[in-house]
RNA sequence: CGGGAGAUAGCGCAGCUGGCUAGCGCGCAACGUUCGGGACGUUGAGGUCGGGGGUUCAAACCCCCCUCUCCCGACCA
């Protein structure tokens, strides 16, 4: 991709009223816009990360045997009076007539429907157990969206719902989301506390929450020795068991022809917050340092000069090699000043950056410089190539070792 | 929902006890000079001062109402 004829718009300046870090980097790189207070457009360098995250979410819930499905946003009010959540969720769900006069709700959560659905098509414990999920818009009429995307009133949830025969077979269904769940936010660069928690209106006994450390948190968490750390909830898992089953009639015949309710679990990340609670933990100073996994592309070529003829030629042979190896690439194209393009690269954040100047030619080098760990290296050009290959292996690798 | 702060050009801001034909920086457009860490000069475009009402010869500024945004708290996934 070419810096120049794509759509990055970067700040300079943070806008008035985003104090948290991450709000302002999000701003600032231009991944993200407000529309209004807690519901924002993802950017394409933004969608690009989001689109990271899913494709990371994706591959581990399906290696977890899980199935993925897309429910709707838009429901009948009456699917939540089954189960009397129309009125404890009052407060947060977004209600209005249609054209009929029915009432109707977009979804803030999706137990009702998904339930709903595996009602209609499970009757028998040979159909059990089975985990379906979506990656998907919920909405909350939120009395005080926070910090950007984290409290939004319009934002991107995965949501798996497990359904089984009893309650051994939920625990285990439980401890397959909650291996995946460590392995997801691993290769996010996240290392989450869990911690026991409330289930508060979900219902059900046992839940964990997965919690990211983090200034901005909104929950406060112990485990070491009484240490308390505020922290973002990146994921919530609950054993729910059989609540929604039973209020809805979702049953089952055993083997002796013997009905029993269906027994659930749900298990959510927030993607969309996950998009800034990335950046809570993985920033500096200049800007964002996306962790591997996750970067909206995974090198930067940066040709000091337009209009430096060789260096760009240099700069083209380097983007067209690595595009070539399926490497997503991002040259900063434009005729900008270099310190321009430098704060913008520090700002945006991607891993590698292939700084090409006159300064380097000289001496037949380019610079390499590792985002994260801000190690320039000058490389021989024949060499660049595989250098850049080289440290793009070496995170990805660490980026997918679960610790 | 309680408490606080704020809304002036795309962004960040100044504008005091009314005199404004509303400024500054960045950005944007054009030309020239620059060219390895947000370069410089010249010229230029861009504003219902959040909205409505009121006081006044005169309102960005004072008064009332409303809307929106942010922060703290409560509530929540």
């Amino acid at each position: 991709m070419k810096w120049s004829s794509y759509f990055i718009p970067t700040l300079k300046e943070a806008p008035a009223g985003a104090e948290a870090i991450s709000h302002q980097l999000l701003l600032r790189s231009g991944l993200v816009h407000m529309l209004t207070s807690g519901v924002y457009s993802y950017l394409p360098l933004g969608l690009r990360v989001l689109s990271r995250i899913e494709g990371i979410i994706r591959a581990e819930m399906n290696a977890a045997g899980a199935h993925e499905l897309l429910m709707p946003a838009l429901h009948p009010l009456d699917v939540w009076q089954q189960t009397g959540r129309d009125k404890t969720l009052e407060d947060v769900m977004i209600r209005f007539k249609n054209k009929k006069g029915a009432d109707m709700c977009l979804g803030p959560t999706h137990e009702e429907i998904i339930t709903d659905l595996v009602k209609s098509f499970v009757q028998s414990y040979r159909q059990l157990p089975v985990t379906l999920y979506q990656i998907q818009t919920k909405f909350r009429d939120e009395t005080r969206p926070r910090f950007g995307v984290v409290r939004a009133c319009e934002f991107i949830m995965k949501d798996a719902y497990s359904f089984d025969t009893d309650e051994e077979g939920l625990k285990k269904s439980y401890a397959a989301m909650y291996q995946a769940y460590n392995r997801i936010f691993a290769r996010c660069g996240l290392k989450p506390i869990i911690a026991e928690a409330d289930s508060g209106a979900m219902g059900g006994k046992v839940s964990h929450e997965f919690l990211v450390p983090a200034p901005i948190g909104e929950d406060k968490v112990k485990d070491e020795a009484g240490v308390e750390h505020v922290a973002i909830e990146v994921g919530h898992i609950f054993q729910l068991g059989t609540k929604y089953t039973e209020a809805m009639s979702a049953r089952y015949l055993d083997e002796s022809g013997k009905q029993h309710p269906i027994v659930m679990g749900c298990y959510g990340i927030g993607v969309s917050r996950l998009l800034a609670t990335i950046i809570e933990a993985h920033h500096d100073p200049k800007g964002i340092c996306w962790p591997a996994g996750v970067a909206p592309f995974e090198v930067e070529v940066l040709p000091v000069q337009v209009s430096d003829v060789q260096a760009m030629s240099v700069a083209k042979s380097i983007y067209d090699g690595l595009t070539k190896q399926g490497i997503d690439v991002l040259m900063d194209d434009r005729d900008e000043s270099a310190g321009r393009k430098f704060n913008d690269a520090d700002l945006v954040g991607i891993p590698c950056r292939v700084t090409i100047g006159k300064r380097g030619l000289l001496e037949g080098k380019v610079e390499i410089k590792d985002r994260t760990t801000g190690v320039v290296e000058a490389v021989p050009l024949d060499d660049a190539m595989r250098h850049v290959i080289g440290i793009i292996n070496g995170k990805n690798e660490s980026a997918g070792q679960i610790s």
